[in-house]
DNA sequence: AAACCGCCTTCACGTAAGTTACGTCAATTA
DNA sequence: TAATTGACGTAACTTACGTGAAGGCGGTTT
């Protein structure tokens, strides 16, 4: 169903639309998105930020859509962070049954310490054409432990995850479709907005139907019908792979919405 | 729903039946299943496990069933360690839905450094009467900042709960009510066997089936029918407060049961 | 231009799961 | 002994959701 080739090294001089750019002007703003994602969650030195970046730089590497960054029972010995691009977790059962079990937007990071364990217990993949960087173990391992704030960064990016995996959760077993839907609507775009990736209420929708069926525990058709009754409710516009929330308050209300769990303004 | 008294404070010289020990004979009793799962994940030192267990002992409180040792929305300032008993974290919606995220069983912590977020997004109860400690954050901090491996060993613990915390998405998301009680009760067993709480496969089941039907995203009604079937394929005995698994590997099957999640024989 | 493909949409139908209501049983308590 | 209670069990009915097949539609290939 996913490929899994081993994704192309991408050479850290050439933008998502392969310009040629100066380097100093360029990297800094590909692996901003995680500097602006772990100062929110910890204030971080200059010191930090600079020796992080140089090893974000250094591992740069790309995925096409549907790819495979890394999948269950792999072993693991580095933590990847997304620079651009949509990507899920997912785990499958043996007769290809598939639920996704959470998203990863650009600046979060696969489990930070996740080498602890032995192998992967699910897949990770591209769901858009993506823009990674992959620090091994030993030099992450050497950044964290220069930099308390950033080992607390880091450690709040799991915990921040952790959080919202329990909120999927309730979303899978307690909550209907309609309401489901909508809730994940609401994730998306409030976990998309301190990334700079929202306009108004405004994203791109870049992933098929398929896709959120499979986050939301749904079959394609039932996704369907569901998203047709967000449409008519007023709530949402869907159209031309771009989601608007002609009204947030409301769809909030109708999902059951508290957007405490993604720890958003989280402070020392 | 849930009471939210404070726990009474329990004096570490008091068994679970109430009767007087020799505190050098007791104690180390006492706080042994979570030494012995941190153990599993990271050998520890001699000096790490007695300074826990000092640490550990020095907080030992108790609760009843349904008491919430932590709810929603409060502030957290330790980490507590379960020592005997079943506990669950849940979530609730406004109007009342509630779900299990997930099971905490005697050796487990919840995660260990919570207090770095700024409130609970979920809540903690008790489903039997517990025995837990409570090791305050500075306290905590001082533990693993002076012991590498105890350190890596509460990660590892936060990452395997996350990892069944993804089980459950799958869980709730793509099994059928058989498949998905089936899977409940493997993994129950499979938890509690490294505790020491499983003879042959047969366990005690001391929560009520509202709660399993919690957990596994069903009503009640169907969760009694869905036990019912069980009972009637012949893979489980479910009687006086005791789950027999008649046929582990045939109930392992149907239940699409790949224990690896689990990480139990994680070795470093 | 034709053929194709991935994705969305809609139909008709079957099944799984929720709801309501009531019955049973064992353990308390009066 | 009877009343009470809480957990478990059963049944009839309703609804939400899944399945499989078919058509539409824009974009890409040949």
């Amino acid at each position: 169903m996913h490929d899994h080739h081993a994704p192309q090294q991408a050479g850290v001089s050439y933008t998502g639309g392969g310009q040629l750019m100066p380097l100093s002007t360029l990297d800094r703003s590909q692996v901003d998105p995680v500097i602006r994602r772990l100062n929110v969650l910890r204030p971080l030195s200059m010191e930090a930020r600079t020796s992080l970046e140089y090893a974000m730089l250094e591992g740069i590497q790309r995925a096409g859509a549907g790819e495979d960054l890394i999948s269950e029972g792999d072993p693991v010995d580095s933590v990847r962070l997304v620079l651009s691009g949509w990507l899920c977790r997912y785990k499958t059962l043996e007769d290809g049954r598939r639920q996704i079990v959470n998203f990863l937007f650009p600046g979060e990071s696969c489990d930070a310490h996740a080498f602890l364990l032995s192998v992967m217990d699910h897949s990770i993949a591209a769901m858009t054409p993506v823009v990674y960087t992959e620090i091994k173990r030993a030099r992450f391992e050497g950044l964290v432990a220069a930099d308390r704030a950033l080992a607390e960064a880091f450690w709040c990016e799991t915990l921040v995850n952790n959080a919202i995996q329990r909120e999927w959760a309730i979303n899978l077993g307690r909550r209907v479709a309609f309401e489901r839907v909508a809730h994940l609507f609401c994730e998306i775009i409030e976990r998309l907005r301190p990334v700079g990736m929202v306009e108004g209420n405004s994203c791109v929708m870049p992933v098929t139907q398929m896709d959120l069926a499979d986050a939301t525990g749904l079959s394609v058709v039932h996704l369907n019908r569901t998203v047709q009754e967000l449409r008519a409710s007023g709530l949402i516009v869907l159209r031309d792979r771009t989601l608007t929330i002609t009204d947030l308050d409301a769809l909030k209300d109708a999902a059951l919405f508290s957007p405490s769990y993604l720890q958003l303004y989280r402070r020392a």
